[in-house]
DNA sequence: CTACCGATTGACT
DNA sequence: GTCAATCGGTAGA
């Protein structure tokens, strides 16, 4: 029935699924889905690439030197969002591990496949007009954290938000059945230290990952 | 208050 | 492959 299909496939994961090692979170949330509804309309995609930001020992995470403003949101309850700006965009990760160690998820690309035009309406809107009509191609409509935040209208309004609500802002379960596809791992992108750490994981078969 | 820098993207060689 | 736009966060005077 197709109204149990839609509410299985909204029931937003529960807490105890980011109360976990983030390592083991950042792998298992490859193939969910990230669902944004607003009023403009519903958007979703799966979770294609993500990078782990350890809670401890790790520099590149942006609370290796203790709480600030901007990271209090990652000492939060496993399920929040963190979400942060840089060079004027957004990116959104998904708080895990018990409060106090700020450990995090970056979602770092999902496959559009929900609610599409109104993806590539956000991007040109921040783009501005003088690009060809066919711009972004929906491969890129999501594909980088920051032109994921854009396409799903995440802003710093959603720096802890509770995803396990399922409302607004949530994940919710995909099609992850064991060996439905094949993770592969690298460095994480674009951080000046622990470059090579190997904390980015993406479905190895996908075009969508923001690079390869 | 000022100075520096970045978990990015898009344009360009 | 290279490069710069652009601005919030952070550290330091």
């Amino acid at each position: 029935m197709v109204l149990d299909a839609y509410s299985t496939a909204c029931r937003p994961l529960p807490r105890t699924f980011y109360d976990r090692d983030v390592v083991e979170v950042a792998r298992e949330l490859l193939g969910q889905y990230l669902l944004r509804s607003h009023e403009d309309g519903l958007v979703g995609g799966r979770i294609v690439e993500v990078e782990a930001y350890l809670g401890r020992d790790d520099p590149a995470n942006h609370a290796y030197r203790g709480p600030t403003r901007r990271n209090a949101s990652m000492f939060g309850p496993p399920g929040s969002a963190y979400v942060y700006a840089i060079h004027s965009r957004w990116c959104l990760n998904a708080v895990t591990e018990p409060p106090g160690v700020p450990s995090a998820v970056l979602i770092r690309a999902v496959e559009p496949l929900v609610g599409l035009e109104l993806m590539q309406r956000r991007r040109r809107a921040r783009a501005g007009s003088a690009r060809h009509a066919e711009w972004p191609p929906t491969r890129d409509l999501a594909r980088g954290p920051a032109r994921l935040c854009e396409a799903f209208a995440i802003d710093r309004a959603f720096d802890g938000w509770d995803l396990t609500r399922g409302e607004q802002l949530w994940i919710a379960p995909g099609d992850t059945g064991a060996a439905r596809f094949e993770i592969a791992t690298s460095g994480r992108i674009g951080v000046t230290s622990a470059h090579d750490a190997p904390l980015r994981f993406y479905i190895a078969d996908s075009p969508l990952v923001s690079k390869r």
